[in-house]
DNA sequence: ATGGTTGCAGCGCAA
């Protein structure tokens, strides 16, 4: 009798939670996601608006920092064993929040954007990468449900791009950053939204408030979930919620969805 | 167009 019943992820590269909180508490209630996993909060955990949030009912997983970065997780349902920073990686960057909610593991990632291919920063990103890799192998040999969604900073492949040539070796979409990305799948993780989608060019998460690209859909698809197979084994949906990228003062990021059939009712 | 726009912080840096 609980067949029909679902838990709805999303997943939000806010960019500034303090910049975008009335238009994240109107989207919290009128898509009243179960589990949200948000990324770039750019605050510390004392300025985190965390009244207005539990105002509706949501449980708040936080680890955030000043200026940069900061991640976090929205429950209606209570958040247990979180665990901040990717372990075994050392970091000085909030980029990974991980939990449990309702039995099940569940994290936030922002991926290091890398700035440029050959530039220090890109050689972190891929150093994260790889501890990211090592972490999820260790989760994986749990044999549970496991989903993480956030940020990547990769377009996995060139149909995740509005136009490949251009972007061609480019941050993003450089062959080292899809061999990381590609590596986690080869784990036996689920890329959802491409699972339910193949083929389709139009899932792309990511417009450049630079140059028009909202308006001429310059997209990439950067933002993923990411499942473990007893997770996808209870993939109902998932789409990119394009709605909220055409509001004022959006973010360059649109939301992903991902509903999974419950798994706990 | 090695530009363009946004957020934070209060100037340039990061994206």
């Amino acid at each position: 009798m609980y067949a029909f019943l679902m838990v709805t992820f999303a997943t939000w590269n806010i960019n500034s939670i303090r910049m975008r909180l009335p238009l994240l508490l109107a989207w919290l209630k009128e898509k009243v996601p179960d589990v949200v996993f948000l990324q770039e909060i750019k605050t510390t955990d004392d300025q985190f608006p965390r009244d207005e949030i539990e105002t509706l009912n949501y449980n708040v997983a936080l680890f955030g920092q000043k200026t940069y970065n900061g991640v976090a997780i929205l429950s209606k349902y209570p958040i247990e064993d979180v665990v901040q920073g990717v372990p075994g990686f050392k970091d000085d960057q909030a980029r990974y929040i991980e939990a449990v909610i309702k039995g099940m593991r569940v994290a936030s990632v922002y991926v290091p954007n890398g700035m440029a291919v050959g530039s220090d920063k890109y050689f972190y990103k891929l150093d994260f990468l790889k501890s990211l890799y090592a972490h999820l192998q260790t989760l994986l040999a749990y044999d549970e449900a496991f989903i993480l969604g956030g940020d990547f900073n990769i377009a996995p492949t060139d149909l995740d791009v509005y136009d490949p040539k251009e972007w061609h070796e480019t941050i993003l979409c450089s062959t080292p950053e899809r061999e990381g990305f590609r590596s986690l799948l080869y784990l036996g993780l689920i890329d959802a939204l491409r699972e339910l989608h193949p083929g389709k060019k139009e899932l792309y998460t990511w417009w450049d408030y630079r140059g028009a690209a909202w308006q001429n859909d310059f997209g990439l698809r950067i933002d993923h979930f990411l499942l473990s197979p007893q997770a996808a084994d209870l993939l109902k949906n998932a789409y990119v919620d394009k709605e909220i990228r055409d509001t004022d003062k959006a973010s360059d990021h649109a939301p992903v969805f991902c509903e999974l059939q419950d798994y706990a009712p």
